[in-house]
Formats: structure tokens, sequence, C-alpha cells
DNA sequence: GATTCGACTCGAATCGTTTCGATAGGATGC
DNA sequence: GCATCCTATCGAAACGATTCGAGTCGAATC
């Protein structure tokens, strides 16, 4: 946008050159009103001869109402959310989707030491809609202000807030059906690793009075209580400090594992399949054989080449999971009113699992 | 931006509240110019009555001519860009820079089958600047268009264009000294996984009429001539399929490994990490110790917590890459004409490499 | 008490399109 | 031959802000 040695040519300057008005050189460009062949050409050639490469987005999206631009609202900051393969995988899906309108994704991080600070951020941008893609549970201090903006809002779980389009799976029932496989293979002692419950992750034990039907939408807490509907209120559940994350899954691993054997859990549920990795890696670190000595179990079906296992998991079929939101947002555009989806997600058996020995 | 029930306010609906002009309203918002305290009050206050919050950003940018948003190019899927963790350790260091302008960063992927349709995309947004961010060796079909536009382009490496502002290491001396590193442990037959050379990329030997001092700069070229400054033009080098993966990685290595032991290399310099964990994994499925059996570089210096090893790599700093580039970005929109910058990389070494049995 | 100076406010022009309603002119129907 | 209907084109009014130069008014200066 800057100007290279001299102003770029307007709309009106290729008018003018081709003897034209404005608009009929904008019904051109558009395509939209009849047009007269030699008209068209003449115009195009005019384009050709100053440089004009089409109509000013700025100008053109003002005029039509259309910023031409989705936020993705990322928590933290970047490089941590995308080790997530499964984020990932929906922001993947989103812009599959939304190459076909045009639309361009707008990512936005936010600092976890100053999180309000997104929204002067977004006040200053044209958004047609926002997706909060990797955020972590509670409050976000962005939905008051695009509320406010009348911008529609999608996520896939969190936020959990009305005023947001949710694209999301059955929670509690998920990971019950994965629980009850593990059950039904034998497992007693079985544990869980949560993402964190709250806000401030902290690693380790999790707060228990945020487990609570209130908040089932929320998938960390959806997943505690679905397990412990499985195998007791009692069951343990810790969470990792950073979200969905390999190191996570190692640090509680260890936390996990490392006891006498007596105490030790056969079987280990996590709440996503990164965290599952990490505790595999630290269950081997100790000398434990999967699935031999413990039993891991995943959640979102996501790919880890580097993993020598197949992760037992739900998928949750990610890539899909971003193009529905993606075709919602689409939808919202044309003016459809969106409604709340809820997603599949199945079973699958990998080689992570067995029956206790 | 949609409207919600009725039209949102503007700065002449909140400059008719306050009773001032709407040039005294924007003043307000802007912070430029001499206001009144009290007035000021007075226009918060219709705006908060209103529901206004904040000017139109279009309508600013329009005016302004700042778009606030930079384009982020990402050549093929973002699922596959993202695996990349110094691709993302880039973007990151990006986005802390482009937080403080403030711009955000709006994320253009582009089909693989289909290269050329990331012009008319590109074409529709309105954009200040743009990062080519994951993009392969060769011409990219953006450039031309950009330039037209006057739009400032900039990359860490591809597309090696004039008009793209580079920000790269020394690409062919960086893969020397670890070369060297290599060779001075003692190890005689060492082969390269390599990064696609070519804008095709496919698994296998690679297409030596590209190894050329003229495409010395397209990092997986350099890369080649840098090995083999060390251990000699006939050196073998394979390249995956699919740029800087694990996958390609491992298929690499079994393709290197699974050879009779008298033909099978001691050494492996891959061109990435993630590559190079790929053949670390190969080498561990087939029964060979790491580093006792093969000694394995990296390069880029990312963090691979999964991986049961540190890699010895050429540490490339992709955070701080990142905002080198941010930082040059916010610099072209102050009017200052950048110049290329060679960062540094630094030789680190881990626990994959040792002497030769 | 006239003059000068700031601080504050305002009107109008502008950014580059799109779109609506009007108009001209040729083809068609009767 | 006149009313009717297209088709192609145009002028002007938005879209919602920013910015520049000009104007007002009270206070300070001499």
């Amino acid at each position: 946008m800057v100007a290279r040695g001299q102003a770029r040519p307007t709309l009106r300057d290729v008018a003018e050159r081709a003897g034209v008005s404005v608009s009929t050189a904008s019904l051109v460009f558009s395509g939209k009103g009849p047009v007269a062949e030699a008209t068209g050409e003449r115009v195009r050639a005019a384009a050709a001869e100053l440089g004009f490469t089409g109509p000013n987005p700025l100008a053109s999206s003002l005029r039509q109402g259309r910023a031409g631009a989705v936020g993705v609202l990322v928590e933290g900051r970047l490089r941590m959310a995308f080790r997530d393969p499964f984020a990932v995988a929906v922001l993947d899906g989103l812009a599959e989707e939304l190459e076909r309108v045009p639309t361009g994704m707008l990512l936005l991080g936010q600092p976890t030491d100053d999180v309000e600070s997104v929204v002067p951020q977004l006040a200053g941008l044209a958004l047609d809609a926002v997706v909060f893609s990797l955020c972590g549970p509670g409050d976000h201090p962005a939905v008051d202000h695009l509320a406010a903006r009348g911008i529609p809002m999608f996520s896939t779980g969190v936020p959990s807030d009305r005023r947001v389009t949710q694209v999301r799976i059955d929670e509690r029932g998920s990971i019950r059906e994965i629980s009850r496989y593990v059950r039904d293979l034998g497992h007693r002692r079985v544990a869980q690793v949560a993402m964190p419950l709250g806000p401030m992750g902290e690693p380790g034990p999790i707060r228990e009075e945020l487990v609570t039907d209130a908040n089932a939408q929320i998938p960390s807490v959806g997943r505690v209580l679905g397990f412990r509907d499985v195998f007791g209120a009692d069951a343990p559940v810790i969470q990792t400090g950073d979200g969905s994350s390999v190191e996570g899954g190692i640090i509680a691993g260890r936390a996990l594992l490392d006891v006498p054997e007596r105490q030790r859990p056969t079987a280990i549920v996590a709440q996503s399949d990164v965290i599952a990795a990490g505790v595999v890696i630290a269950a081997e670190e100790l000398g434990l054989r999967v699935p031999d000595d413990l039993s891991v179990t995943g959640f979102d079906g996501v790919d880890l080449p580097w993993l020598p296992h197949r992760l037992t998991t739900m998928d949750q079929q990610g890539r899909e999971r971003g193009r529905i939101v993606g075709r919602l947002v689409r939808r919202r555009l044309d003016g459809t009113r969106p409604r709340n989806v809820v997603a599949p997600a199945t079973l699958r058996e990998g080689t992570t699992t067995a029956r206790p020995r």
C-alpha cells in the first residue's frame, strides 16, 4: 500500500483513459451489470496500460460493508498454540472453506501476561467474524467487545458463551465412551491427565470446585466429568500447566508413574493425543512398556508420525471440524443465523491399550 | 460487521449526541490534536451511551492508507506448513513484533494443486506488506502481483527475488560448519537429506541441474553446496517429498540406512531438525543406535520435546529471525527502505553425534 | 485598550469504491 | 408511427472516517 515513486492508479484514472465513466469501469471489474464487450475490452486495456491491479480492496470493503477477513484468536504465544496438531488441523479445515469466499484469516495471538491487550488490537481491525481457536476455558475478554460490534463469533468449545456459536462434540459422552473401553479391558486403577480446567493453568491437582455440571460444556471439565462417570467421583485427575502439549504430558506422566508399583495406575486416560504421547514417553523413560505395563489413551485423533505407537483415541476429525466452522462462517456472511452444531467423535483402537497384566 | 437489529452507530452519531462536530469527535478517539478535557469526556460519554466501540477500522484505513494487516504466505495446506516448528517459531517472533504496531497477521495458504489461485485471493486483500513464510524454492506467482501493487515483500530465503527483502543466514557457510564438525569426528561415509530443491517436491534423488552457484541463496540448494564443499561433489544427497517433515525424514532415513552395512553411511547430515528426527526414528526402527552406530545432525535448533535425544544442530533462532523480519516490516511502514539482513547461526552440540566405531 | 498568541473547535475536502436511479437510443409490438 | 422495452451507460450519493486550513475566544503582553 506504499506508493512507489508515484501514486497508484485508481479506477477513476482507468475510466478516464478508457473514455468511460467510473461507474462503468467498476461494472467491468465487478462483473455485475451489463457491459458491452467492446467497452469491457477497452477498460481492461486501459487498466493494463496503467498497471491497475484491481479495485482498492479497502475502498471496496468499506462500500460493501464486508471486511474480507475472519479473525482467529489464539491464546498465548503462537508458538505454543501451534504445537497442538489438533488445533492446527481445525485451522486447516477452516482455511479450506474460507479460501472459497474469498476471505482471509487474520491471526491474533495474545500475550499471556496481558490478556486484555487483545481488545484494543481487535478494535482496530475490520473483521467479518471471529473464531476462537486455541483459547483456554473461562471468560474471554474479547467476547464483550465483539458482541458490541455485532461481529459473529464461533468456537470449538471455549469460551463458553451464549453469544458464541459452538461447533463441539459431546465431550462428556465421548470421554465416557473411551473410559468404558478402558474399563472393559479390565483396568481398575486408572488416572486422567487433563488440560487446564481454569484460566490460570497450574500443573498438578485440578481445582475440584470447577468440576460442575454447569461447566460441562467446557471441554476440559466435561472430560473430567465423563471420566468420573465411569471410574467414580474419586478417580484421580491431574492437569497440565500449558494446555495440550507433549511436555505437559511428560511431566504429568512422571508424576503419576514414578511411584511404587502398587499405587501406579495400570491405565491413563489423557485428554489429548499429544498429552498421551507425553505420558507414553514418560512411561518408557521409567522402563515401563506400553501397552503391556501401562495402557494409554488419547483424545483428538491426530497424526503423530514421530510416535512409534498408534494411540487408542477418540477421533474428533479436526479438519472436518474446521470445515464445519468455516461453512457456518460463510453462511453467516450470507445472512443465515447459525445454530450450535454437535460434531461426531468416534473411538479408534490403537496399539497403546491392552488388558492389564 | 453485520448489523444486529439496527445499524451500528457512527462517529457522526456520537458527535451529534455530544454536540460537537465530527472532526472533534475524531480527534477524541485518535488522540491527535488538542481537545478540552470536558469535550473529550462528553464525547466518550456519548459513545458509551450509543454503544460506539471506536471508529470503523475500514474507513479509518481507507483514509489513512494503511491496511493494518500483513499477509503471511504459506505454501500448501496450513496443516503441513505448521508441522515445521522452525516456521512456527519464525511466525511467533513475527507476531511478537507486529503486535506492537498494531498490525494483524493475515494467513494465506495456497492449495498445492492450484498455486495461481493465491493471486486473485491477494487482489481482494488490503495488505501493508507480505511475508513469505513457508514457501518452497522457485518463483512464486504472487511476487509479480505484489510488486505491481507496490506492496513490500519479505522472506527468510525463498522466493529468491530482488524485489523481496531477505532475512537469511549464510546457508552454505552454516552447513559447511556442521559438516566439518561431522568430518572432524572422523566420519567419511556421510549422506545428506535435503528439503526439496525444486518447486515440485519428488522424494528421492535430487535434480543435480538445480545445484548451481546461481541458486546458492535458496536454502535447500545452498545447503547441498555447503555439504559438498566438505564431503566432495559426489557425496550422496537425497531429498524429501514434502519439505521439512518427520515423515519425510523417516522415508529418507529408511532409504539410506536399509542397505548392507558396508554401504551404509556412518553419519547423516539433515537439512532440518524434524528431518533429522525422522532419520533417528528410522535408524532406531532398523535397530541402529544413535549416536553409536549412526551420527545424525539437524538444522534449525528447534525444540522437539518428544525426541529422546538432543540433536546436534545449527541453531538458527527462529523466533529471533521472525522478530527481525517484524522489525523490518515495521520500519518499512514508517518509510524506511529495508535492506537484506544476514542473521547468525551457531553450532550446538547434542547427543546425536559421536566418533564412528 | 489594542495586539498577539494559544488552545480549541469546526466545515469542507478527501480516501476509492459501489450502487441506485435516470437517461439515451435502438429494437420490438401493435 | 407511437408506445414499450431492453441494453448500455452515466452522475451523484453514499460508505465512515481523517485532516487541513480557517475561525473563535479568552488570556497574556506591552
